[in-house]
DNA sequence: ATCCATCTGTAACAAATGTTACTGTAGTGT
DNA sequence: ACACTACAGTAACATTTGTTACAGATGGAT
């Protein structure tokens, strides 16, 4: 584990932290889609992530479903820290987005260092600026933006985060991260096709000029 | 200057950091309307709010509006700490809702006080917390719900932080405040008075049954 | 090759929200 | 008292989004 904890960890933290890290983290590997937190669970520890994307939804009592942002290496999910720290149950669902490589810190320790480094310090609060700022985007987005821009965006986000011009997903699929209905993500795409911007496929989408 | 904070913070934090906290900060009283960050802002100081009621705005680039929620006594603004630290502009503005008490702390001190004083780590991370909170509040709101269930939570906050069931706004700020047209709040609130929930007059409006 | 479940396309309609245009009215200042 | 300005009411219409109802296409399983 030492080697990738280094690779993307070894700017922000001194070695003396890394070796803890080293020794209470426990490294996990998880495949695409894997659960790695819902709504309601109360969280025991902090994923670092080394490798892959996270995405994080929101649901609503009905079961409506919200992608709110995606979490990239080197980071942390801030509202899971939140959660931890509160002892309060998760508010949201984070979902494996490609497969990922995870550190898991045992929530304990989370105080302990923030006490003893100043560099992981430095880390919690990035991190929760970092969401923070996601969250006002996808406000943003949701509040000023009309349904065929939020398309486009999120068309652009998962093939930055899967690094890969086909999107692997249902229109269906689409709704629900976007919270509309399967017949507009159809229609909207439809358009897009028409002005040359996409390309549809069964299962996917590629993307042509955006 | 030490009394109000003793009230309202003397359970959080230690004599010796209400002690600095009083001689490091400086007193301010802001009347209503008061803008006390605007975006773009660099931001010095972190302000603990004593009294009153703060509102949190968003903009998007064509200067359309939108609530995103409020800051109360005993708290702080916690995207305003993620400024401090970043060193970057400000995404928000921050208003006076009520006339307010503040106590503005100089950036430099938030590092120090986080390795020195426990409760101050957990006064920023709870805040850190409760802004998330309210943030991903904020979200459900406006992906969830209508204009009409939107138009009621906010006369509800807005009753409830200034401890008044008079809304003294017109309904064209409302519509600034829910990013939406004084046509289409116009319209909302003639509803709600039909439903005798709401009495409409000029320039204020009246909770009649919630 | 055929069957079948799932996905996609699309039309027609409904509901919510946004826009335009105009009227009337309450309060303010003189 | 009068005039003026900002506010509120409202109708008519446009646009966006959501819903219903099918038809047709695709790809995998047998």
């Amino acid at each position: 584990m030492i080697k990738e904890l280094k690779d993307n960890y070894g700017h922000l933290f001194e070695n003396e932290l890394l070796n803890e890290i080293n020794q209470v983290g426990t490294f996990k590997e998880v495949p695409e889609g894997f659960k790695i937190i819902d709504i309601g669970n109360y969280v025991k520890s902090i994923p670092l992530l080394v490798s892959g994307a996270i995405k994080i939804l929101r649901q609503d009592n009905d079961g409506d479903e919200l992608l709110l942002y995606f979490i990239e290496k080197g980071d942390t999910c801030a509202i899971t820290l939140s959660c931890c720290l509160g002892k309060t149950k998760s508010e949201i669902r984070a979902i494996a987005e490609t497969k990922a490589k995870i550190i898991m810190i045992p929530i304990k320790k989370m105080e302990e260092w923030s006490g003893k480094y100043k560099s992981w310090r430095s880390f919690v609060f990035e991190s929760y600026h970092n969401r923070l700022n996601e969250m006002l985007e996808t406000i943003d987005s949701i509040a000023f933006l009309k349904m065929d821009q939020r398309l486009i965006n999120y068309l652009k986000e998962k093939a930055r985060f899967s690094q890969d011009m086909t999107i692997n997903h249902t229109h269906q699929e689409i709704a629900y991260e976007l919270h509309t209905s399967r017949e507009v993500i159809s229609r909207l795409l439809k358009k897009l096709e028409n002005l040359g911007k996409v390309k549809l496929h069964r299962n996917h989408i590629v993307i042509k000029d955006f």
